[in-house]
DNA sequence: AGCGACCGACCGACCAGTCGGTCGGTGCGA
DNA sequence: TCGCACCGACCGACTGGTCGGTCGGTCGCT
């Protein structure tokens, strides 16, 4: 019963703070979010910031990695749906693309920002597309050992598949009238599945560029 | 005969600047670089670096500018030497990769500092991006022309194809104890190929991941 | 003398992090 | 039930430092 003492709404301040920040960083980037933004946004003071949190820079890491860890998540449990290796991979690939064209804020945060942090992150972008990269590779190895694809080279392949979606994640991002990015869905799936040499019946006919598919023009 | 009439070494004063300035910006990123920095790696003033440039930003997009166009132009150069519309698209691929390997810091600054920027950079870096995706899918229109791949969404696999190379190079430059970014050229290619609709036979053997090919783990 | 290249002290804006202080509870003794 | 000591969440003015950009001045040429 006695839970949230203080007439405050139902989350913490902490909460509110790290909500906020997710916000502020990925609208405004982490060099041009100044502390102070934060505290306006979560109707707080920066003192009541440095209350919760030790460090600029922590609020970011914790977002970085809560955030990550919900993506990885959905990602483990939209696999876990499928038991044919590839239509796993496929349900990985939806999963992602579906995430962040619900929550564009949130793949800002995890693949725009995190890069625009600056030399002390590098670590930790690193670690993070270390992390997916891995992920990915796991799942075309599973592949490989149910002979659903011929055995190769699974870690570059791997790293190029991440690439290629975090690519096109991007410049969806960028381009400001910007279509669905679920349509982009089917061309990326098939290259990526005709890459790890996915056999072409599986794969499908070659998904032509329907008018509106793909990006439009992104601005100036 | 007049030239360097100031009993200066053969490079002018500004070119001395924007070396320096490559210099720095690969190494330490952008925003971690002062002008001062600059100023003391060209053995000038930072009023010297003001009398040659107008601000901070216009060197680094200066340097951009012409460090893309060089990338650009290798390009371009080495696929001119190819007919066949694969072998044109395998040759752009190898130029990028080769060209990378040779220098490390172009590679820095193009792929990894212009991220580091900052939201002022984002067009820029976008406007980059967007310009490679092209160039490539120039490249697979021409083979989908010849009959070389089947026709498709080229712009969607462009995308894909930047985003995979990317993302290699990015995986080489931060793998501290890196292997040769050469090896990872045999099961890029074949992916990338495959992934465009290569017929199988044109492709040739899956690479295998031979020892010591796949980058170390990345440290800490 | 005049000029263009260059110098470096200085200015002002910005910002992460600190610290003394406020204030709404809460437990407890009378 | 009142009063009081105490506490922990929170506040915001302030500090220390950084850095882009400016400007008055110097120096070597012509």
């Amino acid at each position: 019963m006695a839970k949230t003492d203080t007439a405050e709404q139902s989350r913490s301040r902490r909460e509110r703070i790290l909500d906020a920040a997710f916000h502020t960083f990925s609208t405004k980037g982490y060099r041009d979010t100044a502390v102070d933004d934060i505290a306006g946004a979560a109707e707080t003071s920066k003192g009541g910031i440095y209350f919760h949190f030790p460090t600029k820079e922590a609020i970011f890491r914790e977002l970085m990695a809560t955030t990550a860890d919900k993506l990885v998540g959905k990602v483990e449990r939209a696999v876990a749906l499928e038991t044919e290796p590839v239509a796993r991979a496929e349900a990985a690939i939806r999963a992602v693309l579906a995430t962040f064209a619900g929550h564009r804020t949130m793949a800002r945060l995890l693949f725009l920002d995190t890069i625009g942090a600056g030399r002390v992150f590098q670590t930790e972008t690193n670690a993070l597309h270390e992390r997916f990269a891995r992920l990915i590779q796991g799942y075309l190895d599973e592949a490989v050992a149910a002979g659903a694809i011929p055995p190769h080279d699974t870690r570059i392949t791997s790293i190029a598949w991440f690439g290629a979606i975090n690519e096109v994640v991007g410049r969806w991002l960028l381009a400001d009238s910007a279509g669905k990015l679920e349509d982009a869905y089917p061309p990326l799936r098939a290259a990526l599945l005709r890459s790890a040499g996915v056999p072409e019946k599986r794969v499908g006919p070659m998904p032509m560029p329907q008018p509106g598919v793909e990006f439009p023009e992104t601005k100036r």
